[in-house]
DNA sequence: GCAAGGTC
């Protein structure tokens, strides 16, 4: 029997489907798939399926001093134990097996594990194969012309385990144990997650640091007949354009001078074409910022599309390439999408075209093709609204590389007026080329007209604005990506997942992201001890160790060896700085959660954590002092650079995803509590006709307010209201449940919402939150969720109880597999409430 | 319970 290995199930399952003619078969070994046919058996990992540790003495913080990880024995333990048992099992019958882990450097390093697991069981020979893409040709040829596998290429992997796990465990068991924070609040550095940190840090300081200066800009209207169109004042200095006055005076001088002009001379007319090329293919990168242009966050695009690619519709999503493999026929998947309601027109439009030439950009790997729409076309409907937007754009970004540059025309105009120079770009898109397949960025004209030079032209409507210069802005998430594949840290699976652990470690917060101060803090103690790790220069030296490994240059214990004599430094200069670093970064987390001075004692106010797990701001002089104020039961608090004016205290944002909000001044809320009276609107309905409770609109001091019974805490009948906007009680009356309609202004510019009756109301809200739990759901959507309502799903209950096959018979493009893991998913959901 | 890298 001969054993073929890959990375993951969806590998095995096509090279099968490709060695096989489509004939092999799935089992299921250890709730493992094995494909099999004739004498052959497949089987997918699923990345690495063992991972590198410390020995189980090291295991508890308490018990070992950080430096003493340096010198520590690394053991590899398996991490996936079926799998690692299947293949396992399978080798112990196979007299020939073959790795097809990915073409890279991280699949030589898993195919080397799986090499050692099979080698425990038995000594048949091993060979590797190597394809960049799961075609025909591509696996036909790898497989006809077998390799060996790569053992210092799989090295210079295993050094970069090695030394992540060294620098990483005993840093960051030095900085919790130094705080005192060793509960699931650790305080976590490494070779990538610090540096990235520190840009964000870097940033920050540049924006604390920075201080505005003031400029004018001046502007006026030129008229050509009734064609008016906007110039900018301008003067040249140094053979260069300066658009901005730096002092008052001369702005002013200016501007009167201008306001004086009713005429200007145009001085020149200067037109130029611009060519505007298509993009290069989707790598990952790219492929996140084109994402994050229609609104998607980098770790919710990757997840979308690890769907679509699962699914059989796009190209696996995690690549560095950006040019296409010669195995790709653009016409014929062109084709493809010819007949298609919404693609038909643009595939078949690209396809008139003479020669069809895909861009290239600049880097080409053998890990994996640029991501592409594969040919299966989604049905629309079988699709979430977010899957459907990527999937599109992969379509439309395919479209876009087949197709032809665009090209603009420039027109430039200078005139004077009075003296002074204003100036005028026009542009206007005379070809659309790509733009026309691929709507996701800006064609924006701006026109000005043909004038000629000498020309008249009338001024008008002279203004001068005071301007100050910016600081520069936060990265977002996007861009900070970016940035990361720029300087090389990370790759392209895990950078998105980088930047979310910053935000799970409380290091930052909000998009764009800001450093906490415990971020800073990090930052600056590593600065100061362990300088390598908040610098992308460790991955660049790394990088070259890891080269010097494959070329055969250096070996793997050299770089280890030559790595943990760097660390052991560290910790020699550490040793007597350990309570002032814990000190500082203590400091800071309280710094965190503080909102300002008690009013009762002076000490500081901090956002603190009842015994049952609430949220509320009390003083850090307790119990001396018991002064608290409450906080919204709903999300986890962050406190804001914001300050109250009238209490001195930061505001505070209660974090709870979609429904995140900002609570603003704790003590604000309190008092406006204290200072409203409520508002009788009725009689209860649970205990008005026994005990004469009536219901009232109440303001609670932790800031919502609801319609509850005047008899309470007795009668704890209460019902939601929203937290913002101004409540009015009209005449409209419910005749149902007798109670009067209300009225919620929210601002002036919105529309008021009439709520109606409070009854009514929560009734409804309840039956919308219950449907938008099921569209919550992955891969569930909005109109699937539709469909399920109508099918008699229209809760999270429902959806449990229901019959999978059965509603999948009821609703179209739903599959009981597919209803299943939702219920999956609903059954988990329920069992961590 | 630490990292970063695979994959789900």
């Amino acid at each position: 029997m001969e054993l073929i290995v890959t990375e993951k199930d969806n590998a095995a399952r096509r090279i099968a489907e490709i060695l096989s003619d489509d004939t092999a078969s799935t089992g299921r070994r250890n709730g493992v798939n094995v494909y099999r046919w004739g004498e052959k058996r497949c089987v997918g990992l699923s990345g690495h399926v063992v991972g590198v540790d410390f020995p189980p003495e090291y295991a508890d913080w308490r018990d070992v001093q950080p430096a003493e990880l340096v010198e520590a024995d690394i053991v590899k333990t398996p991490t996936q134990e079926n799998i690692v048992r299947t293949l396992k099992e399978l080798s112990g019958r196979a007299d020939r097996a073959t790795i097809a882990t990915d073409y890279d450097r991280e699949g030589e390093l898993i195919g080397k594990e799986a090499y050692e697991l099979i080698r425990e069981e038995t000594d048949i020979p091993i060979e590797r194969v190597r394809f960049s893409s799961i075609t025909e040709n591509e696996v036909r040829e790898a497989f006809g012309n077998p390799d060996d596998l790569d053992f210092d290429l799989a090295a210079a992997g295993e050094a970069r385990q090695i030394i992540d796990l060294l620098w990483g465990a005993a840093l960051t068991r030095f900085l919790s144990l130094s705080a005192g924070q060793l509960g699931e609040d650790f305080i976590s550095v490494g070779r990538v997650q610090s540096p990235t940190l520190k840009l964000i840090v870097d940033r920050e300081r540049e924006i604390q640091a920075f201080e505005p200066d003031d400029y004018w800009e001046l502007f006026a209207d030129l008229l050509q007949a009734d064609t008016a169109f906007e110039a900018q004042y301008f003067r040249r200095e140094d053979g260069k354009e300066k658009e901005r006055v730096w002092n008052e005076a001369d702005a002013t001088e200016a501007f009167e001078r201008l306001q004086g002009a009713r005429e200007a001379i145009v001085e020149s007319v200067r037109r130029r074409t611009r060519t505007d090329e298509p993009p290069a293919p989707f790598d990952t990168t790219r492929y996140i910022s084109a994402a994050s242009s229609v609104g998607l966050s980098a770790q919710k695009a990757m997840s979308v599309a690890e769907e679509l690619y699962t699914a059989g519709y796009i190209t696996y999503p995690r690549t560095d390439n950006t040019v296409y493999p010669d195995d790709l026929d653009p016409e014929a998947l062109l084709s493809e999408f010819t007949g298609h309601y919404l693609f038909s027109e643009d595939a078949e439009s690209l396809l008139a075209a003479e020669d069809i030439e895909p861009t290239e950009g600049d880097e080409e790997t053998t890990d994996h093709p640029p991501i592409h729409p594969t040919g299966e076309i989604p049905d629309r409907d079988g699709l979430s609204d977010d899957e459907w937007e990527v999937y599109e754009l992969v379509v439309r970004h395919f479209f876009a590389t087949v197709a032809d540059a665009a090209e603009w025309e420039h027109l430039k105009v200078v005139a004077d007026a009075n003296g002074c120079l204003l100036k005028s770009n026009g542009k206007r898109l005379v070809d659309p080329g790509y733009h026309e397949v691929y709507p996701y960025r800006s064609t924006a004209e701006n026109h000005v007209p043909a004038v000629e030079e000498g020309e008249l032209l009338d001024v008008e409507d002279a203004r001068i604005e005071a301007k100050q210069t910016q600081p520069p802005r936060r990265r977002g998430q996007s861009r900070l990506i970016e940035e990361m594949a720029d300087l090389g840290i990370g790759t392209k699976s895990t950078r998105h997942n980088t930047l979310q652990k910053l935000y799970d470690r409380g290091y930052i917060e909000s998009d764009p992201p800001r450093p906490t101060k415990l971020a800073v803090a990090v930052v600056e103690a590593a600065e100061k001890f362990a300088d390598r790790i908040v610098d992308e220069g460790m991955t660049a030296q790394l990088e070259a160790d890891m080269q010097a490994i494959v070329d055969g240059e250096k070996d793997l214990e050299e770089v280890t060896d030559e790595s943990r004599e760097m660390l052991e430094a560290i910790f020699e200069e550490l040793h007597d700085s350990r309570e002032a670093v814990g000190e500082h970064l203590r400091e800071s987390m309280k710094a965190d959660r503080t909102l300002g001075s008690c009013p009762e004692c002076g000490e500081s106010l901090l956002v603190r954590r009842s015994r049952q797990g609430s949220y509320f701001v009390g003083c850090d002089g307790f119990p001396e002092c018991r002064y608290t104020l409450p906080l919204p039961n709903q999300g986890e608090p962050t406190v804001l650079e914001e300050t109250c004016s009238e209490h001195d205290l930061r505001h505070v944002k209660m974090l709870a995803g979609r429904s995140t909000f900002v609570h603003g001044c704790p003590q604000c809320k309190s008092e406006e509590a204290d200072d409203t009276d409520d508002e009788v609107i009725g009689v209860c309905p649970e205990c008005g006709t026994e005990h004469g409770g009536e219901l009232a609109i109440k303001r609670l001091r932790n800031g919502s307010r609801l319609v509850g019974c005047t008899r309470y805490p007795e009668c704890e009948y209460s019902l939601p209201l929203p937290r913002r906007g101004d409540i009015e009680v009209t005449e409209g009356r419910c005749e149902e449940h007798d109670l009067p309609h209300l009225l919620v202004t929210d601002g002036a510019d919105d529309d008021p919402w009439d709520l109606g009756c409070p009854i009514c109301n929560y009734a409804d809200y309840r039956e919308r939150q219950a449907a938008s739990e099921i569209e919550d759901l992955d891969g569930v959507g909005a109109k699937t969720a539709e469909k399920l309502a109508a099918a008699g799903i229209e809760s999270i209950e429902d959806l449990r109880a229901a019959d999978a096959d059965a509603v999948a018979d009821d609703v179209q493009g739903v599959s009981g597999d597919r209803l299943r893991e939702w219920q999956a998913a609903a059954n988990a959901s329920a069992a961590a409430d």
